[in-house]
DNA sequence: CCACAGTGTTAAATAATGTTAATTAATGAT
DNA sequence: ATCATTAATTAACATTATTTAACACTGTGG
């Protein structure tokens, strides 16, 4: 059996450190965040079993960060760390839908507790990383940036893959345009943006292949994969 | 199986807290949210298959939700915790369609039995996610933003679509302005009230390809989708 | 019956997105 | 390094979605 793998965002370098430490001699596979930049990066690029937030940290603070992290993926559990014991901090934390919070200071004993009691109430059930994804008559390899539909290949580039890869995860429910951008372009400003409507574009294209597959606007939210049928 | 999925609304954050982790221990995916305005808001949003609303809460107390509820969902059963053995609530929660009813302060073993018998009695029928809804001659694709008829297809967009869908929820029943408000504007201000006027106007123009189907206006409380014959 | 708030309807204004092509940047082969 | 090729961005213009405005109409209470 694998280690259970986890994301740790915290800015505190200290901090974030001895977490990680003990953690990964608790047996845990870690990796380290400084940001809420940086932890949606991470989270984008590996899979984890369970998210431990900071709430207050700059740039982007935990909450933006877990709401950004649910629309991606609405099983992981999610523990969150807070400075006091605030109470707006629990409810607000709680209604995006945290499996537990901490709050600081606390012991590495209380957090592992804590770790062990929500990866067992949610049965480790490890969403693995996906390479192919299967829609209508499609297949869609995404490291090997090929779509093919029948016996046809078609050869996509690396930013439509990134786009399609996230359409895909989150088929049938809207993937908002600012994860997106900020996932994929690394930065949400208004050029940024119209150059995803391009690809958007493309992908339709591609996609014209089959009638029972679209990309649905949400004006002013996203898009949305689905399929008909 | 799927895990049973439950709405919890309680604004006492401890209780709340205590409650979620003792239901999720117990196998059920839960959400909670602290008031009226934040459970509607995920009863939209998410599919359940109970909800537990406390009775007493600011902002919007559990029985006007629970009406609410109501509207968009007839079927889903509603478990009220009730601060005191008060008379008078319990029975206004049976008259709005409570299925049970819980006084504070109540073991969470006891609270587990009513809800699995609850599940049991309503036979754990998830009202799954309906994307495709028909009346009178119409077939109306909620993901895709379609309404067909015979042959025709009526692309929607999404605003149209998403009101289209609260009318088909609560067929024949009024959907309340103010609801629908809430929902799809996110807030009940005199502009988006006109906004949705337009949009009910929109409707009703796709709507006219079907002479026994029409958007009846019920003056001061919102719009019924009815169906003759 | 009148006054008035609520609603119906259409059109204008604004903002967001669709689309194609031109430009720039990156990559790869020679 | 130079050129050729492909990918990605920017620009320009077209189209569509949504909101706001304007004015007509309707139901209700006094």
């Amino acid at each position: 059996m694998n280690k259970d793998s986890l994301l740790i965002v915290e800015d505190d370098q200290n901090l974030g450190q001895i977490l990680k430490e003990y953690l990964e001699i608790k047996g845990f596979s870690t990796r380290l965040a400084r940001d809420g930049e940086e932890g949606l990066q991470e989270f984008n690029e590996h899979d984890f079993d369970l998210c431990i937030l900071d709430i207050m940290m700059p740039k982007k603070d935990g909450f933006t960060l877990a709401k950004e992290i649910r629309l991606l993926n609405k099983q992981i559990p999610i523990i969150f760390l807070t400075a006091k014991s605030m109470k707006e901090d629990t409810i607000q934390g709680f209604k995006i839908g945290a499996d537990d919070y901490i709050t600081k200071p606390f012991s590495m004993e209380e957090l592992l507790l804590r770790i062990s009691a929500v990866l067992r109430r949610t049965g480790g059930i490890k969403p693995k990383a996906q390479n192919t994804f299967e829609f209508g008559e499609f297949r869609f390899h995404y490291h090997q940036q090929v779509l093919q539909i029948g016996s046809e290949q078609q050869k996509l580039t690396s930013k439509e893959s990134e786009l399609l890869r996230l359409l895909c995860q989150s088929i049938n429910q809207t993937l908002d345009r600012s994860v997106a951008l900020k996932l994929i372009w690394k930065d949400d400003s208004y050029f940024n943006a119209r150059s995803m409507d391009v690809y958007i574009a493309k992908l339709r294209k591609h996609l014209k292949k089959d009638e029972n597959i679209r990309i649905i606007t949400i004006h002013g939210e996203g898009f949305k994969l689905v399929s008909f049928k």
